[in-house]
DNA sequence: ATCTTATGTCAGCCTTGTTGACTTTCCAAG
DNA sequence: CTTGGAAAGTCAACAAGGCTGACATAAGAT
């Protein structure tokens, strides 16, 4: 990609201008107000539904891993199995969400989205995406490159690895 | 390091990979990833002072314009009255934020942080700061560019009129 | 004098997070 | 075969922080 730029460049120079403390506050505000719109779309549609952004977490991530272990779910969500089983639990009864008994290991339950849960994922996606297509077109591919970038480096380890698993199939 | 490249569509002149469901869906995952890696810091801190994000909120935006109203401040984080009310409360009975009657229109209640105040600010936002650098330096002023411009297009637009306006002063 | 706005507050509800305790199932090691 | 422990589910209780609705005040605006 295009940027180097270590930024050790030009001592008493600029190009530092980007790591000033208000330059940091204005990205800390962007993802903030940001963020708001990313998830605005998808609410809207849950709200009508009765769901809330848990659910949309537990379908989205579903949808993307089928077959995914409560387990592995929980640790890509971060947080309790309580929280995770009472929002599952709902899915299921809904018959959005399948849970399957493991083969291999009978104690696993695998999750797959039904016919109907794949059709909620669709509605939500679709939203969800179109926000992010717009504003990927109004930006510019060399801007999302540097978008994604940073949103990478922001990312804590772990869930940087879990970001890596789960999106290196396909580019 | 690993490939955030679009690896380019050589198409018919133009690269619209990046628009693809993949590139969306991966744009759409890496938000929700490092959104969390965003709040992780600040949130350490204030659960041992036992506030949370409604707090940090509250704070920041008070702390980044001084004197706002209530109202203001209600617009900005889009929750009610008595939502905010409640944080603002123990704000200021635990004496961090100070609430003046205006001058012009005693209706109206301005806010400004008081010394304990300004110093959990500081804590907090040295925090956010530092992984926002961390993140920055990572990824080049190039990136960092595109980052704030695909964030700014994602937002609603009421939403990026109040970026602007808190953000207009400085640079 | 009346209407409206800005704020505060009380009560109650919901979602979604938490902890702790306990059960069932079942793999695997002794 | 027995037993330890992992995976999953469940129940109960609680807290934060959203929400709505109703109501009270003060004060600007008409």
């Amino acid at each position: 990609m295009a940027q180097v730029a270590p930024a050790v460049a030009q001592k008493s120079g600029e190009s530092l201008l980007f790591l000033t403390d208000e330059q940091l506050r204005k990205g800390i505000e962007a993802m903030f107000f940001a963020y708001r719109g990313f998830t605005a779309d998808p609410d809207r549609i849950l709200e009508e539904k009765g769901y809330g952004r848990a659910h949309h977490r537990a379908i989205h991530f579903i949808h993307r891993a089928p077959g995914t272990t409560v387990n592995n779910l929980l640790s890509i969500l971060g947080v309790t199995k309580q929280s995770l089983n009472r929002v599952l639990r709902s899915l299921i009864e809904d018959g959005l969400v399948e849970s399957r008994v493991g083969h291999r290991d009978k104690r696993e339950r695998h999750l797959y989205l039904t016919e109907a849960g794949l059709e909620l994922e669709h509605q939500l996606s679709d939203a969800q995406r179109a926000r992010m297509r717009d504003a990927y077109r109004a930006a510019g591919p060399a801007a999302v490159a540097g978008f994604r970038q940073v949103l990478e480096a922001m990312m804590d380890p772990e869930m940087r690895r879990h970001f890596h698993r789960i999106t290196e199939r396909g580019a």
